[in-house]
DNA sequence: ACCTTATTGAACCGATTAGTTCTATATGAA
DNA sequence: TTCATATAGAACTAATCGGTTCAATAAGGT
């Protein structure tokens, strides 16, 4: 065997998503990547395709590791999982706001196709989570419409935390307000 | 007097906004602009002092002039301003999706702070309309914390409608539950 | 030592970027 | 006509972009 590679593709990606979550796709160049990664540019292409492939991977690695996400699966399923997984959200404990699921979908259209489909599957696992829990409590309106509220309530958000204006007990103090409303539902 | 010009800063503010809407602030060229405009690139600079200031100008001319912004000041206000103002975002009859305003708040990072106070007031008057409206209803939840929730349910419903598996009958129907639920508050 | 692979860094490509300046021409009012 | 202004377009700077290639070197296993 050879020299074994000192990066992992999954270290390149964790590091690299911040740039693309705070910056977006065309703001993000290649030098930055090479900085924040700390892999050369010939070693980010050994690695991926090219910079849309890097973004995506980036977006697709986001999904299956942010924390947060095991907070819609904890048994339990009902509102107490949708308050905690909107609570965390809304006090972005760690120093990068929003989420960059969300903020994505403002660069969809510089992305190729392939862009589109992932994140509306993404969305839709998110959905089926929120689903899960909606659908294990006793609504009026249907489980189905229900999340769909939620889910747009929760975008909602998350794009609203880029503006430095929204303070984070503001925004607990929303997701309080919407919860005490579904709850009663 | 010498020659006259033969474009008006909103025409042109009128024909880079879309551009900006669409692409935001990074991926919109110069280039772009000119060709848009029709106004070439020494007149832009002759009427604005740089692409920020272009951008920060579209933008500031957007939430003054944009069509459904008299929805929410009709006699008499209540619910019923409120339900028309988000249907017409929801339906998007224009070709552009979505709200220049909330996507533009994915770029905040990337302009001046100048760029901060303007989204920052902007959004604070259409809260004020909001405001007005939900006062003039009774509601078990303090009217200012409701419209929050309006608020950011508006931004979530803007924000997804980048994503083209959106569509348009989903988010109407969207718009008259989130209505049914706030109306039997 | 040898072989294989990883990594670095530089060089280069063609294209584009924001931004500035200048000239030639067009236009209309006085 | 004269004067002031507006426009188009080219020229230009200095920097950057994404993308590719290559040679030198480093590091492990056999």
């Amino acid at each position: 065997m050879g020299r074994p590679k000192n990066f992992s593709r999954e270290e390149v990606l964790e590091k690299a998503m911040p740039l693309f979550w705070k910056r977006g796709y065309a703001d993000t160049g290649l030098q930055d990547l090479e900085k924040a990664t700390g892999v050369n540019k010939s070693g980010l292409y050994s690695e991926f395709k090219n910079k849309e492939d890097l973004f995506l991977e980036a977006l697709e690695h986001y999904t299956k590791t942010r924390k947060g996400r095991g907070l819609l699966t904890q048994e339990p399923f009902g509102w107490n999982n949708i308050e905690a997984f909107l609570t965390f959200k809304a006090e972005r404990k760690d120093g990068i706001k929003g989420c960059f699921a969300v903020n994505s979908m403002r660069d969809v259209d510089l992305l190729p196709a392939r862009a589109q489909t992932q994140m509306s599957d993404s969305r839709a696992r998110l959905k089926e989570k929120f689903h899960r829990n909606i659908a294990a409590e006793k609504t009026d309106l249907s489980a189905e419409a229900l999340t769909e509220l939620v889910v747009t309530f929760f975008s909602g958000l998350c794009i609203e935390q880029n503006l430095k204006s929204e303070k984070t007990d503001l925004q607990s103090r929303k997701v309080e307000d919407f919860m005490r409303i579904i709850r009663s539902l």
